[in-house]
DNA sequence: GCTCATTGGTACGTACTAGAACAAATTTTC
DNA sequence: GAAAATTTGTTCTAGTACGTACCAATGAGC
């Protein structure tokens, strides 16, 4: 038989932090849900709320949602009057996204309670705890993407 | 206009887990298409790599993937003759999966491959700065388990 | 033996995801 | 100012992702 591989001392950090992430996605998405929208709808009323509106651009970088899937999103929560496109007056490229009256609403509604409801867990976590893993996160991040540009 | 938001201080912690996530998502999901694979296709095949096989039910615990989406990514896979599916002799709900000999190889090429590339990024921090990390997301993510039991 | 709740897996519908190809508008370059 | 390159957003394809409903096999209690 083949001998084991040497298991790489970086693994338990990895798969904790893909399972940590997950666990926040359900956790978080469990609530939202209930609220009447996805994950990804949520991310985008979130980002438009409290603001006049930004250019898909924008709202993708901030959401970190890529524009080919951002379209689908958009497409549903116009349906629902969530959201206006309009086009830029401008740079006829550009469409202009905000939230409707009704989307600010939902907004107002959403927003605050869903905050509330992270900070739950958030809670068990020291602020020092928070910062420490916050810098460890920053650092890692920032090699991956070193790495990928490389 | 309403007043801001007070800002809850895990912000950008919770930011930082999620583009760290991402982060990584993209550097490993870039290199492992190269080799042919989806994540989630290489997630399965390297849980199977170097074991007698297992049941769905095993497969989607260790691989994080909930049963309704392993059916078609195992699908997938059995339609390449990466693995083989086969009824469990001793209860017969289960379904035994494992690799090919197809399957082997191909976890033979990628496997090390793969932990080799995700090393290069890992090499950027310290052993002591993994083990913090990794504390701190074990601590967030039962935080976030006993939350959403609660 | 016989209910009856549980377990393991699949089928389905809706939504999200990245990436590539595309079209239209704008900017750059000469 | 026209050709070339870039930016912006949509469309298309393939592959997840999750929840619900469903089915067959199992096992517990009677």
């Amino acid at each position: 038989m083949s001998a084991e591989f040497q298991k790489p001392a970086y693994l338990p950090t990895l798969r904790a932090l893909v399972r940590c992430n997950q666990a926040f996605e359900r956790f978080s998405s469990a609530h939202v849900r209930k609220l009447g929208l996805t994950a990804a709808q949520f991310d985008v009323v979130a980002t438009l709320g409290n603001t006049p509106g930004m250019s898909c651009k924008d709202l993708g970088e901030k959401t970190l949602i890529t524009k080919g899937t951002l379209t689908g999103v958009l497409d549903r929560l116009e349906a629902t009057g969530t959201l206006k496109r309009r086009a830029d007056k401008h740079d006829a490229r550009r469409v202009h996204v905000s939230l409707t009256a009704k989307g600010s609403e939902l907004f107002d509604r959403v927003f605050p309670a869903h905050l509330t409801h992270c900070e739950t867990a958030f809670a068990q976590l020291s602020l020092s705890e928070l910062t420490r893993l916050h810098d460890g996160l920053q650092r890692l991040r920032s090699a991956f993407e070193s790495e990928s540009r490389a």
